[in-house]
DNA sequence: GTCCTAATGACAATCTTTTGACAACTATCT
DNA sequence: AGATAGTTGTCAAAAGATTGTCATTAGGAC
């Protein structure tokens, strides 16, 4: 979650990639809401932007989404209201990013999609969370992912399990996956830094 | 750490720019938590907030949110959440200033991204500390740098090994990357100063 | 309830970090 | 140049952390 208190400095920061979401005040210091919205939409930059306003008049609603908002409230509006509007547009996003669908190296096949894992033809049995970790790792292939970044990326912001945690997936995933799990080839651990995935 | 038990007090202690990150309760006798985290805000003051609240209407935390803060919990809240989320917010913001990711020079190459260095495309076994180093002394070519400022670079500013840590991790490094350790190339001894770094 | 998954904690095994001793070196002063 | 004090190179062992592993508990779904 980013902040910014004005206008200028919420354009800088909106520009980043990792950015999901953008709920943009109309009334702002500096830059007011619209314009910002309408330069990101010039940038190119197709973040879902989420209008709010206090001023109920129309004219706002439809300039918002005329210069490219997804979607706008009218303050005071309720949390609970919020929430939805985000969860609904982040779910019409999601499917355009969600990564990688399958997978092959080895003798192992992932279909993400299906949730299915196969070694030398048969099936793994594989929890939800093991999924998502293995997803997570082959899509960063070779980088080193430290247990704070794991936990971030794939349990979420609002959990909070030890690093401990991770560790014990990462030995239940290698028992399944690999040949011999205590000589791990996919699977490497990086001593004080965390895990690194090779197909 | 710094301590206030009032908003006046905690107001000015907040604005000591060596502070990393505030950690604000709603209810406070003298001003209370929205009114400083705003008036901090407006004054261009930029460090981490958490909110503790201990009602949990929704509102106050929204209101938290709009007046710039940048996470907030509801009381009780363990101990472990709280540093969970105060490490991952940590985290999200040094990750934007993380450095150089990859550097050749000579028959030398290191990926920092993913921990790996080569040495006449042979590769070398470096642990965590010594990649963080090498990265350090590649983002300061041809500085001098001293042991103390390696210490608080590279070390922090919570540990306290001696100086004679630093030499030795130092030849170390010379072992596994100079052609002659005797007779560094690379990393070059600066008597009563420190080391600097050549490519 | 039973079954499954998620999460934790304890212990041992492993690897890293740090220290300290001593030799070799450098700079300075006489 | 020689002596002295302070630095650095080198090695090996001690201290400290991290990870592998397993057993157990907690929490949901069926």
């Amino acid at each position: 979650m980013l902040l910014a208190s004005d206008g200028i400095d919420g354009l800088k920061q909106a520009k980043n990639p990792s950015v999901d979401l953008i709920l943009l005040d109309i009334m702002l210091p500096g830059k007011d809401g619209m314009e910002i919205c309408s330069e990101l939409r010039k940038e190119g930059i197709n973040t879902l932007v989420i209008m709010l306003t206090s001023k109920s008049e129309e004219i706002d609603k439809v300039l918002g989404l005329e210069i490219g908002a997804d979607d706008y409230m009218t303050k005071p509006f309720s949390i609970r209201e919020l929430k939805a509007r985000i969860k609904a547009l982040l779910r019409r996003t999601q499917d355009l990013k969600k990564g990688i669908e399958e997978s092959s190296f080895g003798d192992l096949h992932f279909d993400f999609k299906k949730q299915e894992a196969l070694k030398k033809k048969n099936p793994l049995k594989l929890s939800a969370k093991e999924f998502q970790i293995i997803k997570f790792f082959i899509e960063h292939e070779g980088e080193v992912l430290g247990r704070d970044k794991l936990l971030d990326e794939v349990w979420g912001y609002d959990v909070f399990p030890t690093t401990r945690t991770v560790d014990n997936y990462i030995l239940s995933i290698r028992k399944k996956i690999e040949d011999d799990p205590s000589e791990p080839k996919h699977l490497i651990t990086v001593h004080t830094s965390g895990y690194k995935f090779l197909k």
